[in-house]
DNA sequence: TGTGTGACGGAATACGATTTCCGTGCAGGT
DNA sequence: ACCTGCACGGAAATCGTATTCCGTCACACA
């Protein structure tokens, strides 16, 4: 709070201190284009220093462009947010920016109003994050914000799927399940468990599809792989592995899940359900959270190039506009939708099986 | 970026549409003092929504009070870190402000470098936390820049432990791993060993002391206490114990770590040893990580209260200053100081002895 | 009916920085 | 010696909003 109170040192103060005007300590200091004679900088930069200045960005932001990046997430407290916030850190640092970040839980009515708060900080970029962006939810209010917002100068940068109009960077769920599916198939599985989460969760729901189709593909029949919907947590793996074992878990050798915390609730119910792992059943999960290689056995998992993704998003953040050109043809220079890829990673939940 | 280009809606643009002047404008959507005609309240709100107008923050910010919080973290990816984000966050929403978060890495001269750039933002508030705030570091340049930032009407919070003169809030380390130590005594633990971090880490050595003095308390023979210094992860408690285990664990009943980490270490390498827990030893650590409940068995722990640590540092940071008379006598109205005591968490990894 | 008074709209100014524009002094070319 | 142009310091305009100050109008009271 710097205005009520007298005391903050402003620009004036400097360059009566050193004895020139405003104008000259403000190039001095604000890195213009303009030169100054060696002299007065040395004078303005000692009075600065002796005076503490720092100057207001608020005022600064007035006149030249913001080098700040709102960041909206749904949450804070998981594990993967922060490794992508803190590698959107690193990366606007590169450039002398600096991310400033919000969190909504989640609910629509949230993120509109933490957007309309974060837009009138006048950004340079916006990124959001979440599980669903969709463009029609809270009737479009969103979408139009951010369009008014885009249309100011701003940028929008998406993580997620989405069928905004945005630039977005998404995970290929389908396509880095594949291959889980598919070594599970090469090293021997016949019978698979597919622990799925809701069938109405898109990213969840992509990373099935694409398991059935590596393990398809590996040679196994589709009558031996079952698909089990639970809850997307610990609780819910735990809980429907649980229900498998005391049904019989019959000729399954292998349990695959649709992220890493239903896996490890399926390999805490093996355990307490006296099912050895990897030798009578192997189990596997997918994002390669940090827990995965905390438990025992360390989990076999497809993980995330989290740390690039969050570099990436203020890269095209803070790129020139690419859909800059008039909207000339449908779909003409629409925005630019990048698509990673998630990476095997075998570890000892496994094994290979040679019956 | 607002300015370069035009097409930002500004309060003029409203005023106009709602023909009226900008001061009127102003008033009915800055919530002014002033009353205004219910007639050109309607206008100017009905204009404002037309435009989807959203005031300059920045510009505003030069004529009143600012309302954002700036929070200066060593680094962002510690689950901890999360719930006392989130939590502050809840609890800025509640007065009108947000927050916005940094990381420094840990080291003193992001820190510095962290803390000017965001006191040029002119925030309401500074809530600082890292493992270590020195007063002395950098020569001392850091609290210099707090200290001019204070004068200036700011705030500073610091939660965590710190000899520089700011309202703080600190967990008691030892006060909170004391009830531990009488807890493991007092359920027949005889011979102990204790998994301490490296000697100069003031928080972990504070815990280790705790552990002792409840061990003591509860009856426990000093002779029987080993302190076993090692790193501060996973992997340090899992070599430390594992060493254990390869020199003989002789009589010892329990093993209580710095932290969960260092706990979780040691009870993969119990697993790995065939030392069966909780039944040939107890294992016990200190923070309740939600890794705790994940691991099998369920981790005895110390639960810190993060977010209340979370809530109570934005409240701290709102609150009235609390040392604002004059400098009287020494030590007289200093910063105010906030301790919270961890509770003791009792699950699977610990049992009662008879012997 | 005259006058004090409170309510309220609007012009002007302040906030702290950047940037444009202007004026001056000095160097160099003819 | 005079004119041209460059370099550079300083006054002033500017950014978008909040607030102070002033003027007007209506209402109420004597």
């Amino acid at each position: 709070m710097p205005h009520p109170s007298r005391p903050t040192v402003t620009l004036h103060d400097v360059a009566a201190a050193a004895g020139v005007s405003v104008a000259t300590a403000s190039r001095v200091l604000g890195g213009s284009s303009r030169t100054v004679a060696p002299e007065y900088e040395r004078k303005v930069l000692a009075a600065a220093a002796e005076l503490r200045y720092t100057s207001d960005m608020s005022a600064r932001a007035m006149r030249r462009k913001s080098d700040s990046i709102a960041l909206v997430a749904d949450d804070l407290t998981t594990p993967t947010i922060g490794i992508v916030v803190a590698a959107m850190e690193r990366q606007a640092r590169t450039v002398e920016s600096f991310v400033s970040v919000s969190s909504t839980g989640g609910t629509p009515e949230r993120q509109y109003e933490t957007v309309r708060t974060l837009c009138a900080l006048r950004p340079q970029a916006l990124v959001l994050t979440s599980s669903r962006f969709e463009a029609k939810a809270l009737g479009g209010r969103l979408l139009d914000e951010l369009l008014a917002y885009e249309q100011q100068g701003g940028r929008v940068v998406v993580f997620g799927n989405t069928d905004m109009p945005f630039d977005s960077i998404t995970v290929d769920d389908r396509g880095s399940a594949r291959p889980m599916g598919a070594h599970l198939a090469q090293t021997g599985h016949q019978r698979v468990v597919i622990l799925a989460g809701p069938r109405d969760k898109a990213n969840v729901s992509a990373r099935t599809s694409g398991f059935v189709e590596g393990l398809l593909s590996g040679g196994v029949d589709a009558q031996d792989v079952r698909i089990v919907n639970c809850e997307v947590s610990r609780q819910g793996g735990f809980d429907a592995t649980t229900r498998l074992i005391e049904e019989g878990l019959g000729q399954v050798e292998a349990i695959v899940a649709a992220n890493d915390l239903i896996a490890v609730g399926a390999l805490s119910a093996c355990r307490a359900g006296g099912v050895a792992v990897p030798s009578r059943v192997s189990v596997a999960g997918f994002d390669d959270i940090q827990l995965a290689v905390d438990v025992t056995p360390r989990l076999t998992t497809v993980a995330l190039p989290l740390a690039e993704i969050g570099a990436e998003s203020i890269r095209l953040a803070l790129a020139p506009r690419s859909g800059a050109e008039a909207p000339a043809g449908p779909g003409a220079g629409g925005p630019t939708r990048e698509t990673v890829l998630g990476t095997l990673v075998v570890r000892d939940s496994t094994t290979t099986r040679t019956s």
